[in-house]
DNA sequence: CCTTTTTCTCAGGTACTTCTCAGGATTGGG
DNA sequence: CCCAATCCTGAGAAGTACCTGAGAAAAAGG
């Protein structure tokens, strides 16, 4: 379990990093942000304690740099007890928790395991093909940057079709997948909800990146190369 | 914003409970150790209130099986003014605040606040969306700088709407986490009170943040980009 | 105790989704 | 080129999800 402390005052640091240690973590301490940011994007955390007020980068700086990175690693931001940032900020750049200054020892190190035990959530689960972008969070699909308003059979569907892009998917495979186990009617139906997927994603953009193959099924492709 | 009291005088109990329904909490009541014990390790709860005199386990041993079982809900002690026990022994426990009786109901409610911030980080101080913004602290609620008011109800749902902004949450989410667990009654009241919703967030701003996902749930998005 | 507010239920209405069907279009093999 | 298999698609029926006004029931506030 790999702890990343980035903490400048020296004896609190020193008091955690030795706690911790004790609690079974293997603790690597640095003391300012850059120093921080270089760490958490060279070698792979459990978790990162992150302080907010830090010398060359404060904390909010690093939390955004670490995301935009696209590193998810859970990161638990320490914070000086005057109210002055407001704490959704840190959690709209992807804090997983925080904690206010004086803490308690005892509850730092269940919150780290609570942290922990959630893991790297699932956080950006947007999946991406060419231009075309889904974000199940919010069920939203975007082509380029115009939103496209899909229903929730469409939406299944889509979301099926890009998770097996570049293959070759049958009617009977997407029946399965797409629709209830139990659903009777035939096959018709998949056609039926191509062609709509078709008139949404594809027909209004002039592109053509969902395609037949006769006798085979459907295959979805990246646009743009 | 879930509380967990544990408390055998029954009126006071009922009192308090109610006093805290009308803050905008979820009150749950149990009247002995056992129970309570029972019930914190069962469901999650924002804070327990704990009584320290209880028939058949006492507050002091419940909190410590409680710690045991390594369960970090805040705890907010109640005791009997006499000093029978110290009231260090209470926080050598693990309570994180008390309350000698008899206690005023105002006290009771700010120390529960602060308790809740304290202890849950995914509550912050003010909460603002767009031009939404919502303060626990004194249960108020602003579409810029004009002021909402909202029933208890309203204002827990539009509360978990807020901490899970951008995400689609379905009416079982929403049932769960902002009614009683015990609610039997179907989820056709989520679409009641979204409705309340729309008319005091929405309508008058023109607004149409609290969007429906058909099939899916509701999604409260910022307004204004 | 009576009044007001809040919470919740119900039922009718509306709008949307899903699916079926049938005829038309397309494709590939002979 | 023609035929048969396959796929597409417009229209519409059936089904479902959601909204909302009205009002009963419960709680809160005099």
């Amino acid at each position: 379990m790999r702890v990343l402390l980035v903490e400048d005052e020296k004896l609190l640091a020193e008091t955690v990093r030795r706690g911790l240690t004790n609690e079974g973590f293997i603790v690597e301490v640095v003391h300012d942000g850059v120093s921080g940011l270089w760490a958490a994007t060279e070698s792979p955390y459990d978790v990162i304690l992150l302080d907010l007020m830090l010398p060359l980068k404060n904390g909010y700086d690093v939390l955004k740099e670490i995301r935009q990175r696209k590193i998810w690693t859970p990161v638990m931001m320490l914070t000086a007890k005057d109210g002055e940032y407001d704490q959704t900020d840190a959690f709209d750049l992807g804090a997983d928790d925080y904690l206010t200054k004086p803490f308690s020892f005892l509850v730092l190190v269940a919150r780290l395991r609570a942290l922990i035990r959630r893991g790297a959530p699932e956080r950006p689960v947007v999946m991406t093909l060419g231009t075309l972008s889904m974000d199940p969070m919010n069920r939203s699909v975007h082509r380029g940057d115009t939103a496209i308003s899909l229903t929730a059979r469409e939406y299944g569907l889509l979301q099926f079709l890009m998770r097996r892009h570049d293959q070759v998917v049958s009617k009977a495979e997407i029946l399965d997948n797409v629709w209830d186990p139990a659903f009777e009617g035939g096959d018709n139906v998949v056609e039926v909800y191509i062609g709509y997927l078709r008139r949404k994603v594809d027909a209004p953009f002039n592109l053509s990146t969902l395609s037949t193959v006769r006798g085979m099924g459907y295959l979805l492709t990246a646009d743009r190369g």
